[in-house]
DNA sequence: ACCTGAACACCGTTCAAGT
DNA sequence: ACCTGAACACCGTTCAAGT
């Protein structure tokens, strides 16, 4: 009636490309960037670091499907029946809540070209900056910049995560680093100083959004001017 | 008269958190991101892989400062005399200019919280934003939002520069992905095949340039409306 | 105080050998 | 065709021992 003594030796399913992307974002999820390891995801799967090869060419390419599988979801369902700029707002706020789930996914994104995800978030903007009227011209500029400002976002908000330790909540962080601020030269961070205090009561995600409007508003300014 | 034979062994001065430093920028320059190798990094000083942990706490810290080395030098000088706008661009320009020459600076800034050197950019963009009579209230969120372009730019480039093959020019790499574009199903992305085009002909840093000014145009009809 | 370099505890990746 | 796991060629970092 006893199953083997150690660990439960689970191994159903064949191996698969799919399986391993999936693993690897668990694993990422989990135990963060550094915790993917060949021989930690080999454990996870029931067997051993070569067998993955047999799968995947390399940590590179498995980095970019657990990020391509991750990103995917959110660029699903349609925005026909919204504006364009609410439309916009809303492939920007899925790529950020995205990495706010899956801080890694910030951090790939902004070191990687774009790939298929990315390229569609990018045909999606594309839409609707072409339904803002933006002349064609300038339809590449202005979804380049949505682009970039959003990626920005992403390696910054990835980098704050991983500064922040694990255990430490969000509101410490932004008052020890409100208070760097605060305490910085007066001559050589006047404007900074001022804006310590902005820094406290931030809501990364109301930022977010607002630079994107910002954004929205000089693209249409472009528009009107014309 | 005759040295020892092999390599000349110069070892004048003494190890010094500087010289580390300067040997990594250079190693960085001359053999990437990859090659900075605290082994390759004491050949090059001739010295021990142990004796640079002497001066520098570990490879993060040595990152961060060559980083700061790079981009410290392009913070420099006033900007009395221009229009915010100019100045602003200037400053947006010397860090796009300084990850243009040195890509490794590019990914690491993006993936790095706002340290010395950006905060002083930050401080810097924060004047002349100020200068442009944006509404309190506003200031951070227009600075926030041009930093967080410029830096994702920064990654993108630097994504790039990684993909290109050392070899092959700049040309080769945009025809090639604006074939890649053209060659998308239509249907699914239809704005991108009509982009692919601009791609070829297309010029970074204008490219850059047009995004920045697209933000500030954005931030200048805040207060313009009020 | 500063340097040396062997040693430790890892990596990603390969590959002969198995099934 | 697919899996196994030892082995290779590296890493960053530490640390006793030297000067």
């Amino acid at each position: 009636m006893a199953t083997r003594t150690g660990r439960p030796e689970r191994r159903q399913e064949p191996l698969s490309a799919q399986r391993i992307v999936s693993a690897a974002v668990e694993l990422l999820d989990t135990v963060g960037e550094s915790g993917l390891t060949f021989r930690a995801l080999a454990e996870h799967l029931a067997t051993g670091p070569g067998a993955i090869y047999w799968h995947v060419t390399g940590k590179t390419e498995l980095l970019a499907a657990a990020t391509d599988a991750v990103v995917a979801t959110t660029v699903t369902g349609d925005d026909t029946d919204a504006t364009p700029q609410d439309a916009i707002r809303a492939l920007a706020l899925g790529v950020f809540d995205a990495i706010d789930a899956h801080p890694w996914v910030g951090a790939q994104l902004a070191r990687t070209s774009w790939q298929p995800p990315m390229l569609r978030v990018f045909e999606r903007v594309g839409r609707q900056v072409q339904a803002l009227q933006v002349p064609r011209a300038a339809q590449f500029t202005a979804v380049s910049a949505l682009m970039s400002y959003i990626l920005g976002v992403a390696g910054q908000n990835a980098a704050n995560t991983r500064t922040l330790q694990p255990g430490a909540d969000r509101t410490a962080f932004l008052d020890a680093a409100a208070a760097t601020w605060a305490e910085l030269d007066p001559d050589d961070y006047a404007f900074t100083r001022t804006v310590a205090g902005q820094l406290r009561e931030h809501d990364d995600r109301a930022e977010f959004l607002a630079g994107v409007d910002l954004i929205l508003s000089g693209i249409t300014g472009i528009t009107a001017r014309r």
